[in-house]
DNA sequence: ACACCGCCCGTTTTT
DNA sequence: CGGGCGGTGT
C-alpha cells in the first residue's frame, strides 16, 4: 500500500484498525482519497471486500468513490452506495416480511406523494386554510425523518390542525401501503423496521459487514443515525467523515449533533482533523475561515495551505439582477478568451431562481452553459408519463401511475370516469387495474368511455407480455404502442420538439441500463430512474459553463467559482415567516460555495432585484461584512480600478458613480450603501448598547465582559467574554443581555 | 370531456 | 414571471 503520498493525519485515518473513528475532513482536505485507502488499506490487512460498506449521501459521491476505489484494489469492490440506494436494495430483498408490501414496490417521488396528499385532503375535506399539501407533506417528512415516524414523539400537538395531520399521516401511510409504494423517506424508515422487527435480517448484515463508513456524517438525520448504529452494533466499527462547518440539508431533517456528539456516543472514538487544504488559493482559505469562525456549532478548525496566495477574492455590487447578469457573462467571457475553459467556471446561487438572468446573458453573449439540478429529468411531465407505463407493468397495484396515463394520451377517459372507476375499485377492495382487466366496471361508464378504457386496458395487455424484454424496448414498444409521439406533436404547441427529444432520451437512458446491467430487470432500472438525482446525471464537460444551486455544487470543485446574489433575503435566504431561520446553516452555505473554488472566486450582489415579478431592494449579505480580507473591484469590464487592500468604504466610493450610470438610483440604494459599507463613520464605542469593556449578565452564561463588537443596528453582535463559560458571540436585536456596568 | 381564461398563490435548498 | 386551480363556454 502506497502511504507515501499521505500527510501524517491522513495516514494515520489509513492505519486506524478497527472501533469507532471520526475523521473530521475539511472541505478539499483530500477526504475521498484518505477513505479509499483506508478501505483499501483493509483489504490489503485481509479484510474481504465484500465485507466493507460504505455510504454516501449523493449516487455521484459513490461513484467517484468506486471508480477511486477500482483503480487502487483492481475489480472486486466493497459495496458502495447512498443511503437511499442501500436500503432499496435491502429492502427488494426483505420487504416480504413487512407486509402487505412485496419486492417489486414502487417508489414514488415527492411528486407522486403530493397528489396521494391531495386526495386525502380531499377525502378528509380537510379545510384549505388549515392544511395545504406542501404542509402536509412536510410534516410528514419531518415527522418520518426527525421522529422516526413516530406521531407521538414528533410532538404534533394536540390542537384540531395536529389531530388533523394525525388523520391524514395515517391516510397517507394506508395508501402508500395498498399500493405497494414506499417513498424516499421510506426507504430508511422501513429498513430500520425492518432490521428492528427482524433481528435474524439485522444478524446476517451485522455479520457481512465488519466495516461500516459513513460519509458526510454532519448531513444524518435521526433514521440515518439509526441505521448507522444499528448495523455496527456489534462490531462497532464504524468510520464517519464529515465536517460540521458543511452541514446544509438541515431542512431535510439533518441533525448536527450527530456528528458533533459522537464522542460522546462513542467515547473510545479516535478522532482525527483533515485541515490542510489542497485545493484553494490562500486567499480563498481566509476568506473561508473568516466567515465560518462566526458560526457557534461546530467544531473549531482552521483551513491551511500550502499553496500561494492567489488572486484576490473579489466582490463586486451591481445595482440590478440585469446588470449582475450582463456583467457575470462578460467576466466569463474575458475569462474564456484568455483560455479558461467553459466547464472551469462555475455560477453558483441559493435558489434556482437567480439563474435566469445570467442564462438570457450567456445566451446572448453566445456562452454555452448547462443548468444542473433544477427540474431533474426524470422528472418531466412527459418522461414521468412513459415512466408510469413501466411503473403500472412492474407494480400492478401502483395506482397512481395508472391514473397519471388512464387519459394520457388523451383517449377521451374524462376526471368523472377515473373517478367512477376507483370508487368501484375502493368498494369491491381491488386494486384498481385488477378491476379494468375485470369485466365489473363496463355498465358503470358511459359508451364512449367504454370503448376508450377497453383499448387502454388493450394497450396493457400488449405491454404485459414484452415485460420481460431489454428495458430499451419496453420504453419503445410503450412509445410505440401508445403513439407517444403524435401525442406530443399534435397537443404541445412550442415545446414538442423538446418533449419528443426527452422522450427519444428515456429509451437511450433505458438502452444504457440494459448495457451496464446484464441482469438488468424493470424493477432495477425503475429504481436507478428514482433515485438518480440530476446532479447525478451531470458530466463535466469542457465546453459549458455549469450553472447550480450551491447544495449541488457541494463535493465539486472548480476553478473559478462565481456565486450570485450574496444579499441579505438569499443568503441568507430570509423567511418573512420564519424569523427563526438558521442563520448559521446559510453561513455554512455560503462557506461550501466559497470552497467549491480553487483559484477564482467571485462573489456578486445588486441593489435591486427582480423578484415575485417586481423590482425590489436588495441588500448585502450580512456575512460579506465578516469576509476578510476582501479585494474588491468595481465590475471588469466598466471601471477597471484594482484595490490592493479592499475596504468596505472603497466600495461605497466605487459605487458613487454606479447609481447615476443606471438611473436607477433608489432611497434603498443609499440605504443599503449605508447598512453595508458605513461601519467605520458610526461610532461603536459611543452608540452600542453594551460598549466593549462593559460587563453584562446573560441568564445561561452569567457574568461576562464584552470583548468585541461589530455592525450596526439590531444587526450588530456582541462577543462577551464569560467567566465561567468563555467567549460567546450575540446578535444584539436577539440575545437578552443585562447591562451592569 | 376538454380547452381556454383568468386569478391567486407562492418560492428555498434534494435523496 | 410562471404554475396550479377554479370556473366558464363549447
Amino acid at each position: 500500500m502506497i502511504l507515501g503520498n499521505l500527510n501524517p493525519a491522513q495516514r494515520s485515518a489509513v492505519l486506524h484498525e478497527s472501533g469507532p473513528l471520526l475523521i473530521l475532513a475539511g472541505a478539499g482536505s483530500g477526504k475521498t482519497r484518505t477513505i479509499t485507502h483506508r478501505m483499501a488499506h483493509l483489504i490489503d490487512c485481509g479484510c474481504a471486500a465484500e465485507s466493507l460498506l460504505a455510504i454516501t449521501f449523493t449516487n455521484k459521491a459513490a461513484k467517484e468513490m468506486q471508480e477511486r476505489m477500482e483503480g487502487l484494489i483492481g475489480v472486486r469492490s466493497p459495496w458502495i452506495s447512498t443511503f437511499h440506494s442501500y436500503c432499496a436494495r435491502i429492502l427488494r430483498r426483505h420487504i416480504e416480511r413487512l407486509l402487505p408490501y412485496g419486492n417489486s414496490f414502487t417508489i414514488y417521488d415527492a411528486g407522486d406523494s403530493r397528489n396521494i396528499i391531495k386526495e386525502i385532503l380531499e377525502e378528509l375535506e380537510v379545510d384549505r386554510s388549515l392544511w395545504s399539501a406542501r404542509a402536509a407533506q412536510e410534516e410528514i417528512s419531518r415527522i418520518k425523518n426527525a421522529a422516526c415516524g413516530d406521531i407521538e414523539q414528533a410532538g404534533i400537538g394536540n390542537f384540531a390542525n395536529g389531530r388533523m395531520l394525525r388523520s391524514i399521516y395515517e391516510a397517507y401511510t394506508e395508501a402508500l401501503r395498498k399500493r405497494n409504494a414506499v417513498d424516499f423517506d421510506d426507504l430508511l424508515l422501513l429498513t430500520v423496521r425492518l432490521f428492528t422487527e427482524c433481528p435474524d435480517v439485522l444478524a446476517r448484515y451485522q455479520d457481512q459487514f465488519r466495516h461500516v463508513l459513513i460519509d458526510e456524517y454532519q448531513d444524518t438525520n435521526a433514521i440515518q443515525y439509526r441505521l448507522g448504529r444499528l448495523l455496527t452494533a456489534t462490531h462497532r466499527n464504524l468510520c464517519i467523515t464529515g465536517d460540521p462547518d458543511q452541514s446544509i440539508y438541515g431542512w431535510r431533517g439533518a441533525n448536527l449533533s450527530n456528528i458533533l456528539n459522537f464522542e460522546e456516543d462513542y467515547p473510545d472514538a479516535r478522532v482525527i482533523t483533515l485541515a490542510q487544504n489542497y485545493r484553494s488559493t490562500q486567499h480563498i482559505l481566509d476568506v473561508a475561515n473568516s466567515l465560518i469562525v462566526h458560526n457557534g456549532l461546530r467544531k473549531p478548525k482552521t483551513l491551511w495551505t500550502e499553496a500561494a496566495a492567489g488572486e484576490p477574492v473579489r466582490v463586486y455590487r451591481f445595482s440590478n439582477d440585469a446588470e449582475e447578469a450582463t456583467e457575470v457573462a462578460l467576466l466569463i467571457q474575458g475569462l474564456i478568451e484568455s483560455g479558461t475553459p467553459h466547464g472551469d467556471i462555475a455560477v453558483l446561487y441559493r435558489i434556482n431562481a437567480l439563474s435566469r438572468p445570467v442564462e438570457k446573458s450567456l445566451i446572448y453573449a453566445g456562452i454555452p452553459y448547462s443548468i444542473v439540478g433544477s427540474i431533474a429529468f426524470f422528472l418531466r411531465r412527459e418522461v414521468k408519463d412513459v415512466l408510469a407505463y413501466l411503473r403500472i407493468l412492474d407494480n400492478p397495484r401502483d395506482e397512481e401511475s395508472l391514473k397519471r396515463i388512464l387519459n394520457v394520451p388523451t383517449r377521451g377517459i374524462g376526471k368523472a370516469t377515473i373517478k367512477k372507476l376507483v370508487q368501484i375499485a375502493r368498494s369491491t377492495g381491488r386494486p384498481l387495474l385488477d378491476l379494468l382487466f375485470s369485466d365489473g366496471w363496463q355498465a358503470t361508464v358511459n359508451r364512449k368511455a367504454e370503448t376508450s378504457v377497453s383499448s387502454f386496458v388493450e394497450i396493457l395487455k400488449t405491454l404485459r407480455t414484452k415485460k420481460s424484454s431489454k428495458v430499451q424496448d419496453l420504453v419503445q414498444a410503450v412509445i410505440e404502442e401508445t403513439r407517444f409521439e403524435t401525442f406530443l406533436r399534435e397537443s404541445r404547441g412550442d415545446s414538442a420538439r423538446e418533449d419528443i427529444e426527452n422522450v427519444w432520451q428515456l429509451v437511450a437512458a433505458g438502452k444504457e441500463y440494459d448495457t451496464e446491467h446484464q441482469d438488468g430487470t424493470l424493477t432495477g432500472f425503475l429504481e436507478v430512474v428514482n433515485l438518480l438525482g440530476d446532479i447525478d446525471r451531470w458530466r463535466r464537460s469542457e465546453d459549458k459553463v455549469p450553472l447550480m444551486t450551491i447544495h449541488s455544487a457541494k463535493g465539486l470543485e472548480f476553478p473559478v467559482v462565481v456565486i450570485l446574489g450574496v444579499e441579505d433575503g438569499i443568503l441568507p435566504l430570509l423567511n418573512a415567516e420564519d424569523p427563526e431561520a438558521d442563520i448559521e446553516e446559510e453561513r455554512r452555505l455560503l462557506y461550501v460555495g466559497v470552497t467549491r473554488a480553487r483559484d477564482q472566486l467571485f462573489i456578486t450582489h445588486t441593489a435591486n432585484r427582480m423578484r415575485f415579478g417586481s423590482v425590489r431592494a436588495a441588500y448585502p449579505s450580512r456575512f460579506l461584512r465578516e469576509l476578510q480580507p476582501i479585494a474588491t473591484a468595481d465590475p471588469p469590464t466598466r471601471c477597471p480600478i484594482e484595490i490592493d487592500e479592499g475596504t468596505l468604504e472603497s466600495i461605497h466610493f466605487l459605487d458613487e458613480p454606479r447609481g447615476r450610470r443606471s438611473g436607477q438610483g433608489t432611497p434603498d440604494l443609499d440605504f443599503a450603501d449605508e447598512l453595508f459599507f458605513d461601519d467605520n463613520a458610526f461610532d461603536l464605542e459611543e452608540d452600542a448598547p453594551y460598549p466593549v469593556g462593559s460587563r453584562v449578565r446573560h441568564a445561561d452564561h452569567g457574568v461576562g465582559e464584552v470583548v468585541r463588537i461589530s455592525g450596526i443596528g439590531s444587526r450588530q453582535r456582541v462577543t462577551v467574554a464569560f467567566e465561567e463559560t468563555g467567549e460567546k458571540q450575540f446578535v444584539v436585536g436577539y440575545v437578552k443581555l443585562e447591562r451592569i456596568r
